[in-house]
DNA sequence: GCCAACGTTGGC
DNA sequence: GCCAACGTTGGC
C-alpha cells in the first residue's frame, strides 16, 4: 500500500556504493527564508500509472477521494521536504496533476498531521528507500493529507502559463513556484495566488479572457 | 520518447 | 567549496 503515492523527486535514486562519502549531511540546510506564515501549498501527484522500480506511483485526486486521507510519502528533495516541515494541520494545498496528458490544479486538500518520519526511506524494498535515512536519524518526512474538494474546472498548467506570458510583471503569478521552480514536487502558495487561482476556476473557459 | 532545466553527487 | 558529470523531473 505505501507505494501508489505519486511522489518522487530528485536524488531519489539511492545509487548504491560510494561509501567512502560519510560526510555530515551539509546539503540539508536549515532554510532560512520567510517565516513559517503561508498556508497554502501545492502538492503535485501522478494521475497516470507509472511503474519505478516495480511499483506503481499512480495517485490521482479521485484517489484521494477514495481514500479520503493519504500520507504524502516519497518526496525525495531537500526544498520540498523543508515546505512539508513548515506546514501545519488545517492549512489547504492545491492537488496538481503533473507528468499526464493535461497537467494542472485539480482540486483541495487538507493537511491534518503534520510532519513526522517517513517510513518508505526506511524499507530496503521499497523504491524510496534511501540507506542514509534511518529511524534513529530520519531524513525524510511526510505529512498526511485529506481530500477537500474539487475545483470547479481544472486550472491546466498551460493556463496558469499563458496568463503570466500576458501579464508579465503584473501578473498574481509572476512569482509562483510551481511556474518558476516546476521541479518542485511540494510547494508554498501564496495568498495572492491561492485567491487568484481560486477565483479562476469558478470562471467559465469563455469568460477567462485575459 | 525526447530533452531542457535543474538538483545532487563527489572529485579535486 | 567549486563545478563537471550525472540523474531526475516533467512538459511537450
Amino acid at each position: 500500500m505505501a507505494s501508489k503515492r505519486a511522489l518522487r523527486s530528485a536524488g531519489a535514486a539511492a545509487t548504491e556504493a560510494a561509501p567512502k562519502r560519510v560526510k555530515k549531511a551539509p546539503a540539508a540546510s536549515p532554510e532560512p527564508q520567510e517565516p513559517s506564515t503561508a498556508s497554502h501549498w501545492l502538492f503535485k501527484a501522478e494521475p497516470e500509472s507509472r511503474l519505478v522500480g516495480g511499483v506503481d506511483v499512480k495517485f490521482s485526486f479521485d484517489d484521494l477521494k477514495k481514500e479520503h486521507q493519504a500520507s504524502w510519502d516519497g518526496v525525495r528533495n531537500f526544498e520540498a521536504r523543508n515546505t512539508m516541515k513548515k506546514m501545519n494541520v488545517g492549512d489547504l494545498g492545491f492537488f496538481y496533476h503533473s507528468n499526464c496528458k493535461t497537467p494542472g490544479i485539480v482540486g483541495i486538500l487538507k493537511v491534518c498531521k503534520t510532519a513526522y518520519p517517513d517510513h518508505t526511506a526506511f524499507d530496503k524494498k521499497h523504491p524510496y528507500y534511501d540507506p542514509k535515512s534511518d529511524p534513529d536519524n530520519p531524513k525524510w518526512f511526510m505529512v498526511d493529507v485529506e481530500y477537500v474538494r474539487p475545483l470547479k474546472r481544472l486550472i491546466s498548467l498551460q493556463e496558469l502559463k499563458d496568463h503570466l506570458a500576458k501579464h508579465g510583471s503584473k501578473s498574481p503569478l509572476n512569482e509562483m513556484a510551481l511556474l518558476r521552480r516546476s521541479r518542485l514536487s511540494v510547494t508554498p502558495v501564496r495568498e495572492s495566488e491561492w485567491d487568484f487561482i481560486l477565483k479562476l476556476a469558478e470562471e467559465n473557459e469563455e469568460e477567462k479572457e485575459d
